[in-house]
DNA sequence: GCTATATATAACTATATATTCATACAACTT
DNA sequence: AAGTTGTATGAATATATAGTTATATATAGC
């Protein structure tokens, strides 16, 4: 395999780790309806100021949002509307993958061992 | 947000998790033409035995790829060929984010970086 | 049973990541 | 200018992950 490949293979595996957290498909789902400023999604989601911004700047970064500073605070929003086809072809995958036995295991471990 | 949602949220994850490597992005594609079994899989990717066993491993545990064993070598093919179209997915918003600045800063970055 | 081959796994290391707390920075208000 | 509010970031910690090496396990052939 060509260096190049492995170039688009970083860039794509990039692109999921951006989506391979909890808390960042949080942030995501809550700009379903349009652009949140981090006040609000910090509210929304339920997490911390500077763990909310952190995300933010990651998920700006690999390209799954825009960030726009309007007054004192920064609007983001999604950048490609089809981040959601992404994870409701996901969702389908994993609904079937649900009833499997190394599923169900997964309903009764903790998030940490996971 | 429900205690249920946040699981949802947990497997989405997972499952993206899985996706978002590049090691096992190229077992995947070695996986497009049929099902390989681990010693194939080894010399096309070019990883060392015990990794690629690991990766298979988080594979089949995340349902992304079927093992079947027979006789003394395992088999692993694709579970649900709509994973290509996860893929393609990104790849296109990949390639769209990819006039970016941030991305012409990432082609020079370290892969330890990313 | 012994050997060779194929796969999985345990121990370990190095690196990456999520999270928190404290603080810096920037912009608006008065 | 001083205070207030919203956002970003540095330091620190805990956990997770990828990779390597060595070894265990299993299956087939002799």
């Amino acid at each position: 395999m060509s260096k190049l490949d492995d170039r688009a293979l970083l860039y794509v595996a990039k692109y999921f780790k951006a989506l391979a957290e909890p808390m960042r498909l949080k942030v995501l789902n809550a700009l379903q309806d349009g652009e949140k400023n981090v006040s609000q999604l910090t509210e929304i989601t339920g997490g911390t100021q500077a763990n909310i911004s952190k995300h933010l700047s990651m998920l700006a970064e690999s390209g799954l949002v825009k960030r726009e500073a309007r007054g004192t605070s920064v609007y983001y929003s999604i950048a490609n509307p089809s981040v959601y086809e992404l994870c409701e072809l996901v969702c389908g995958q994993v609904a079937d993958h649900m009833t499997s036995e190394a599923d169900i295991k997964m309903m009764f471990a903790t998030p940490q061992s996971i």
